[in-house]
DNA sequence: GCATATCTGTAGTGATCGCTATACAATTGA
DNA sequence: TCAATTGTATAGCGATCACTACAGATATGC
């Protein structure tokens, strides 16, 4: 029972997600967000919580939506390199799409933030993602298709680094063809790989994988 | 004539760059500014002006110090390649080096930040950064050492990147070693070049270059 | 000593921050 | 029809923002 709501939850959300990934957390306020919303403060307070709380919801919306390429990209590809190959091709097109705020949300949203639970909470997935790479790379030393002595920390690492790096060129005004082709150069760091992986080791221990 | 100032102004800037290279500039106020500085605000407007012209003074401060690596590194070496090598190197040290804030001033401080100016002020010392380092690259592909088909701003785009992916894995904390492994890694995308570049083409154009 | 000039500390300006008390509107169940 | 419940709008809370008016302290030039 009750007066019902008079604005949509799940609109309200993208907008202040948009709001979010164009300004950053601490740069957004609670009245550019209300604005944005088409809602009154208390509205936005009974909603959502209060402001925080807000930004971890948009944050979810956003790895939901626009930041989901990413696991897709790990999960679906047959081998790490595939994967990490069309992890930085969709990166390149999704922070330069028009349609949308420049650059990646997780990425640049938490930057200069005096609360330390929203760098922490953005740290968090930042860390999050590049230990996913780490892992489908491990994943393929195991089953014998990337040498032994790969360095999958340093790998990752790199590959992490070059996906925050074409975030911020996104955000300085880079274009579609530049960040492509930022992402077919990164490849080339890409270790030698056996083309054959199990013919390489005998009962290699990669078979019981099945992410 | 008048009474004397009771504050060392280089020290107190250098006080100043330090927070602002810690928290952005946004996220830096008066109040934190002036406490680190150990003077009250009068002073503060006294000696600098206001928040954006101390910030300008310390970015500028900033790069005189820790961020003069980078030009040296494109004006001493002897090729493009070497010059490349050495920005990255030492961009690992200086954005691990924990006897100062992590990272780039440049590339995080203006980061969600309101005030446009300042966001055009640090986007355009990244701008000309990229262009120096395609400046640099452009001077071996006249010089015939690097292909006459070499993407120059598509190299310079991929540097850069890395450049501010690992000002971004340095302010989550990953060390040296790693941002050193990044930077290895990243050369891997070189392209490749002709051992003795005047060899290659008669009467090459790059004789005259003396930077 | 004294006028003048400059710096320093206190205190406070209006504006904006995140957030909410309060009153009113709208819907449901009896 | 009417109490109960929930959303909405106004208006304002204390805290902090960048910034400064003002008065007292300290220096120089005479």
């Amino acid at each position: 029972m009750g007066r019902t709501r008079a604005f949509d939850r799940d609109t309200a959300l993208e907008r202040a997600l948009d709001e979010f990934w164009r300004h950053g957390y601490e740069a957004t306020s609670i009245a550019t967000l209300t604005a944005a919303m088409g809602i009154n403060p208390p509205s936005l307070y009974a909603a959502f919580g209060d402001k925080r709380k807000l930004f971890t919801e948009a944050v979810r919306r956003y790895q939901e939506t626009h930041g989901a390429f990413s696991t897709r990209a790990l999960a679906e590809e047959p081998t790490a390199r595939e994967a990490v190959e069309r992890l930085l091709r969709e990166a390149a097109e999704v922070y330069s799409d028009a349609t949308h705020p420049p650059g990646c949300l997780i990425v640049s949203a938490g930057v200069n933030t005096t609360d330390p639970q929203v760098i922490a909470e953005l740290r968090g997935h930042r860390e999050r993602a590049k230990q996913a790479i780490r892992d489908r790379i491990d994943h393929d030393i195991r089953s014998g298709r990337l040498p032994r002595d790969t360095d999958s920390g340093g790998l990752a690492a790199y590959y992490a680094a070059i996906i925050q790096g074409m975030s911020t060129q996104a955000c300085d005004g880079c274009g579609r063809t530049d960040l492509v082709s930022v992402a077919a150069l990164a490849m080339r760091a890409w270790p030698e790989e056996h083309p054959d992986p199990d013919a390489t080791r005998s009962g290699s221990d990669g078979l019981g994988c099945t992410a």
